[in-house]
DNA sequence: CTTCTCATGTAATTCGTTACATGATTCT
DNA sequence: AGAATCATGTAACGAATTACATGAGAAG
């Protein structure tokens, strides 16, 4: 029932229509913003497995070559959201950062809105905590470090720090950046603008 | 020969001195910044491939308990040593950016000075190529996207910025700040938890 | 004397990587 | 005709994850 990352990802990719696996490798290929492998290897296997798991359907598509269209069944479409809908743990946030973003990244074609509001609450409230564990580990222990080893930690701690802003500036663009839980709205500078593009 | 990170990262703590296995999962367990596992089924059969290749060296430890010291012996320094002095190519930017990190984090024990300054002038170059090819992408394409899979390119886009303006700073601070190009006036630029865009 | 921590491992499973294999079709 | 591309796979291997196993000393 797990399924791994890259299953996640074709599917999401089925999500915006039916596909072949060679054209699934190839938007895996030309997105330059690749954290997944498209090899063979990797891609027909996982195709396969979703394919045991009935979350997708096989048909020859028409044309000339060998070819066949893959596409995201109701199965494959409930499975698919169960994975997106998933609680952001702590532990999501420490080591599998990649895999939120495409969590979230997936979730505009199929969830509403409010589920992208409740990702991103979790997500701020997540990477404040860590934060606040990896500020206090910084101050205790930077000084006994070696220089390379404070300025890899340092990199780290900007790393999580664009993830705040993040989330901060993601929640107000989805429209979540003002109500809700213990967020006192009274303050005009809570939806302060910065970095706008374009 | 080739060697996975989690061992040299287990090579890289037992630079630091000899350690036994069930300490060196501590400190994995210990460091809030865990991108690896600390489950004894990662770190024992990565130590028994160390131990194959004669890259450490095992004793038995005085004291009462059963206990194995584990040290890093000539051949580990120099497989290390290798592996840290690897070029910095695109693919380990584009995939392997914590990886990256660990590589520039355990540098300081071993490496000199110029060493560090090599790395990041390579990082930075590949980064910054890199980032051109994310904004160039993303001026193309962010008005096709839906909404969330634009947020997320732009947190991707942040993180690389993120990783451009550490780069910089690193030299600065390790000393390779002036020479090539650019200036480096001895003013603090305190980039701090900002990047902004142009 | 039982429980907790120390300290080391094994087994099953899953997945990604690399490399190779195979035809068919379109291009030149 | 030959090369490139389309389109799908397989095989071998390495490595991580989870869960379980074991035995001994320390602590209450």
């Amino acid at each position: 029932m797990a399924g791994s990352t890259l299953e996640y990802l074709l599917l999401g990719l089925l999500g915006q229509g039916p596909s072949s696996g060679y054209d699934l490798r190839k938007q895996l290929t030309l997105t330059p913003m690749r954290h997944h492998s498209d090899s063979p290897g990797a891609v027909y296997p996982a195709l396969r497995r979703l394919l045991r798991r009935r979350w997708i359907d096989a048909a020859p598509a028409g044309g000339a070559r060998r070819r066949q269209e893959l596409r995201l069944n109701d199965r494959g479409r409930a499975a698919l959201a169960l994975w997106l809908k998933r609680p952001v743990t702590r532990e999501d946030v420490v080591r599998h950062g990649a895999e939120l973003l495409l969590r979230f990244a997936l979730m505009g074609g199929t969830l509403q809105p409010p589920a992208l509001v409740r990702f991103l609450r979790q997500y701020q409230q997540e990477t404040l905590a860590y934060l606040e564990v990896l500020r206090r580990y910084h101050t205790a222990t930077a000084a006994l470090m070696p220089l390379s080893g404070r300025l890899a930690f340092e990199h780290g701690l900007a790393q999580y720090q664009v993830c705040r802003d993040w989330a901060r500036r993601a929640l107000v663009v989805v429209g979540g950046g003002a109500q809700g839980h213990e967020e006192a709205p009274s303050s005009p500078d809570s939806t302060r603008k910065r970095g706008k593009q374009r």
